[in-house]
DNA sequence: TCTGGCTATCTTGCATACAAGACAGGAAAG
DNA sequence: CTTTCCTGTCTTGTATGCAAGATAGCCAGA
């Protein structure tokens, strides 16, 4: 599920390679995508590079900053209310849509609770933070609609970038009891309470935000002093002078 | 308001002019797209052009078929109900995250419905096309949401396509009195009741589709014929061998 | 008349070249 | 020591060139 960046280029590999490394947090928001280092890292030219990137930046999840360079968005803390707003439309839309939780859905929701759990026993916190988004993929797959899944898939990116760069502690457990809940009033068939309960969690995690730390108001400074950007764990980061930073 | 595809390029009008012409119906479905005479409509070079095509192809309004050309989509019946399923997710799940109508919301509405009561009086089929489309989006702009408008902006634009697919005949007051009617929701402040008239009526929209008709089977016989491809109405458009056709 | 194949042309796919702007680092002036 | 300016370097923006594939039309053969 992430043996790509191999030396093969079956098309829109870059794209999916980048979504992928964001929705598993590998990617930090305001991370430097250069054109070149991309195009060299993947064997193509620019040219392919750059259609991922106009793409990327129709989804929202990279934006240029015209003849400096493009890089992962930071939504600002506006952005980060219309995100999460967006996210509580369409995923109690949805949930209120369904009729059925059929035996495959259960079992795939069951799955993905189950996976949950195991990582937070595990204390894996990247893979964490790719659950906790992908339960709600998990969802809209169920309804069978490639459209609505790729538009919650989008959101979610947006989502896992905006907890890296507003939300200081990540309470696992609360999202993980907020999915469980969803999931029990889905086999119960009260998809109204689900859509309910979604929205509350939603407004759970949203609260457990900073908007008031500015996203990374001392990007600049920091990358013209070369220290690691937003040092957010013992997970040392100082290696090599990494492609990191913001306008 | 359409007064684009100027000599100038401000640097995305190939993307909202093309946009813009389908949500007002001016583009059919599977007109095909050439990068050399967008080109040369535009004052640019081809790289511009498919860097517009890209993005539209992300929004699922275009479509590449590898080495013969660039069409608009041409929405088969299972995207077709994609599509109005999505729109039922997003708008019921809009409307009912709303709280109140403000003052200009109230305003925008009743002049929009009363423009679309002009264009019913004056027969103007393609401004009405337009009109009963942007109700919707004028509903999400009311939201204040970026984010949402742009997703039923581009489920709209989709929305348009179809119905010149699949509806044989415009059920213009139809949907005009949906509209009225979740109008009158709002103005009560009953948003619950307006989400399920949205819901009812995309239903309404969606029932009046003939989805057996298939897009258009006959396109490639029909353009080698250099026939019109799906006359609609008396609108004769056979003047120049434009481009149109389909995969 | 019909069928098969060849070629000319038109399309996109992709790489590359060059231009323009932004930035960093250093030198020179105060 | 500080400030200013200049220049080299690195970035994206855009155009262009070439190649590969698809298509249409024609021509030859049955």
């Amino acid at each position: 599920m992430q043996d790509s960046q191999t030396s093969e280029t079956p098309q829109k590999t870059i794209e999916e390679t980048i979504v992928s490394g964001i929705l598993s947090a590998k990617i930090r928001p305001g991370t430097r995508l250069s054109e070149n280092q991309l195009a060299t890292l993947f064997g193509v030219s620019r040219t392919r590079v750059r259609e991922a990137m106009m793409r990327l930046e129709t989804r929202g999840i990279v934006h240029v900053s015209p003849r400096r360079g493009w890089f992962v968005v930071e939504p600002s803390a506006e952005e980060a209310i219309a995100v999460y707003e967006a996210r509580r439309v369409v995923e109690a839309g949805l949930l209120r849509s369904m009729r059925v939780l059929t035996d495959e859905g259960h079992k795939a929701l069951d799955a993905h609770l189950n996976e949950e759990k195991g990582a937070m026993v595990a204390g894996d916190r990247q893979r964490l933070t790719y659950l906790m988004g992908d339960f709600h993929i998990r969802i809209a797959e169920l309804s069978g609609n490639a459209i609505i899944v790729d538009i919650l898939r989008d959101l979610t990116a947006r989502t896992i970038l905006i907890s890296m760069l507003y939300q200081s502690e990540f309470h696992a457990a609360q999202s993980h009891d907020g999915h469980c809940r969803i999931f029990e009033a889905m086999r119960a068939g009260d998809f109204a309470r689900a859509a309910e309960l979604s929205i509350e969690h939603l407004d759970e995690v949203e609260m457990g935000l900073d908007l008031t730390a500015r996203p990374d108001p001392l990007s600049e400074l920091r990358s013209s002093l070369s220290l690691p950007p937003r040092t957010v764990s013992p997970t040392v980061r100082p290696k090599k002078p990494q492609l990191q930073r913001s306008n």
